[in-house]
Formats: C-alpha cells, structure tokens, sequence
DNA sequence: ACCTGAACACCGTTCAAGT
DNA sequence: ACCTGAACACCGTTCAAGT
C-alpha cells in the first residue's frame, strides 16, 4: 500500500531530527516503519531522494504559516520570527530543506515558490500602507527573509554572540531589521 | 614531520572543494598526502577534527579580509560583498565554516572571534561617521552578517530568485541593505 | 614520535527471488 | 506491484606491529 511510503517519510524525518542526516540509514529507516532494509527503493530511486521528500513534506507545512496575515508590516515580521522559531525548534529539517537541489527533487521546487508567493504578497501589503520601504515587493521579500534565514544559520551554529552572551538572539536581529525599514520607509 | 599535518589539511580542503563533506575520504586525504589511509590518526583524533581544521585555516584566511578598512559605510558594504563572493567561489569551505562545531576544535572559537573583531571595529567607525545608524555595534555587526550570511547561503541553495531570473543576486541583496541603512541613519 | 597493513562494524546499493 | 535476504564495494576507526 502506499502507506508504506509515508511512514517511510516520517520515520526518516524523525531520524534526522534526532541525528542529522548521518543518522538516517536506510536499515533504521526500514526497522521504524516495520519493513526491510532495502524496501524504501521500491519508493524512492535513493537515499536522497528519500531525504528530499522530507525536505518538499516541511516546506509544505512551513508554506502554510507565510500565507497567513493581513499585510501589515507586524505580520510580516511576525512571519519572520516565526520562521526563526521553526529553524531553532527542529535545526535539521531547517538545514535540509535550504540545501542544495541538484535537479527537480519530488516536486521540491513548486513547493518552495508556493510558500514564497503568500508571502511576497504579505510584503507588497505592507509596503503599500507605507510600512515598508517602496521598490520591487519581490526583491525586498528577499532581502528580509535572507536577514532571518542568516539569523537563524549563525544561530544555530553558534556564531552569534547570542543571548546568553549579552548579545542579540536571531529573533531580536529580525526585529531590528523591521525597525530600520520602518524609519527608511518615512 | 610536522609538513604532513599541512599536506593532511591541504588535501582535505581540495576534496572538500570538489566533492563535499562525503568526498573527504581519509583513503583518498591520505593518497593524496602521499600517506597511508590512517596515518592522519597520528594527527588528528578523527575526521571531524581534521575537518575542523580545515575551517579553522579557513577562518583565518577569511579573518584578513575583515580586518583591513578605514572603516567608511562603504567600506563594511564591501567587506560584506567579498564576504558573499568568498561563499560562491567555496561555497563547501563556507558551509563547513559556518556549521555546527560541538566543544572547542582545534581554537575553531578563537579564529572566529578574531574575525569578528576588525569587523566590528569597521562598523562602529562608519556608526562615528553618521553612515550607520546608531546603537551597539556588535548587534549592527550581527544584523549585517546575518543577511550577508543568509543571502549567500538561500543563493547557493538556488532559493533565491536569482540574477538570471530577473531577481536580486545575494550581491545587490547586500547593496539594498546599506541603502536602507544609510536612509535610516539620516 | 610517526607510520603501516590487516581487520571490524557499518552503510548505500544491487540482484535474484519470492508473493 | 511490492517486498526480502544475500552479496558487493566502500568507509571510519581500531589494533598489533614496525622504524
């Protein structure tokens, strides 16, 4: 049955949260989800083909959280620091969903540009009530989430000087951004 | 000899280049280095340790870069953009020097606050000159470090638009930054 | 102090069968 | 169409020796 390939998906997701993709061998894959060791090639061309069906199920969940606001420059920023949250909550599926792609991976591409799109429109909202600084709504949607994806990578990594030391948290950096763009947008 | 702790390394960082993290085989490092598959045991304890060594040298290299400036907005602008094109020529050396690096490898922690130092020292300058805007400057650093950081890792990744679609390459995502930047310091 | 060859456990992948 | 057990090549790491 084809739930065979789902439990495969979410064994190996649950493997890499616990240990990084190392960790996701296909024999403990086949173990969690009651086959053997080799049956997820009846599913899957590879080991990273597997890898990337993880990757396109989290973006379609994460995708879901950008599509939500009214457009106000908060929403915006609060989509932000949400993201921030999801990379600090589960650090792998983070890491391997903005890897590299070689190729069309399991419909990994659409599923990237739909969860971009609700939120290029969200900025395009605020910009238009003049909380944000005008220009081409798409590339400044960039510029922010590039600012919070790098928060959360050098968080993650420790290359923050962080809370802990007095520094500023990945999330506290996203809000500085939104302050600035609001004084640059008056 | 002590030259065959530099051959290990030096080996270790053209696999890297070519083929990732997977492709540094202590069979091949050591072929390479002319020595036997686990003659780099007798230099470092594990792979992960020659492989943080590899960052380390890398750090340093890339620390240069950093500490050279008068320290003018346009000169933390530039900074960031060699910074950006360091990411996309090694793009492997980047990923390894910015990942997750457990316990204290090989003054891994060292080279890389070494690093941040002149960094800092730039932006606080370009703050004393009014191109910045105001504030503690380690968390200026830290907020122009993560969108450089981030621009080049989604641009990597392919998870920006890009130049060649007609969107903002993680060079001109930078460039926009200190746009904004510069419109809020007035 | 530094190096080597053999060996071990493990992993991705393939193959010949099975239902 | 989906699954299995055996097998292959490869890799990180360890060990008993060698100089």
């Amino acid at each position: 049955m084809a739930d065979t390939r789902q439990r495969l998906i979410a064994a190996a997701a649950a493997l890499l949260d616990q240990g990084g993709p190392a960790a996701v061998t296909l024999r403990d894959v086949g173990r969690a989800a009651g086959v053997s060791h080799n049956a997820p090639y009846r599913h899957f061309a590879d080991k990273r083909s597997l890898l990337a069906a993880v990757a396109a199920a989290e973006l379609a969940r994460q995708g879901v959280n950008l599509g939500q606001a009214d457009g106000s420059s908060d929403d915006v920023r609060a989509m932000m620091q949400g993201y921030v949250r999801w990379a600090q909550r589960y650090p792998e599926r983070f890491h391997l969903t903005f890897g590299r792609w070689e190729g069309e991976d399991a419909g990994l591409g659409e599923a990237a540009t739909a969860a971009r799109t609700g939120f290029n429109r969200a900025v395009a909202s605020a910009q238009a009530r003049g909380e944000l600084p005008a220009g081409d709504p798409e590339r400044l949607a960039s510029m922010i989430l590039a600012l919070a994806h790098g928060a959360a990578d050098l968080g993650l990594g420790g290359h923050l000087s962080g809370p802990g030391k007095g520094g500023a948290g990945a999330e506290a950096l996203v809000a500085d951004l939104f302050d600035y763009l609001r004084a640059a947008a008056r």
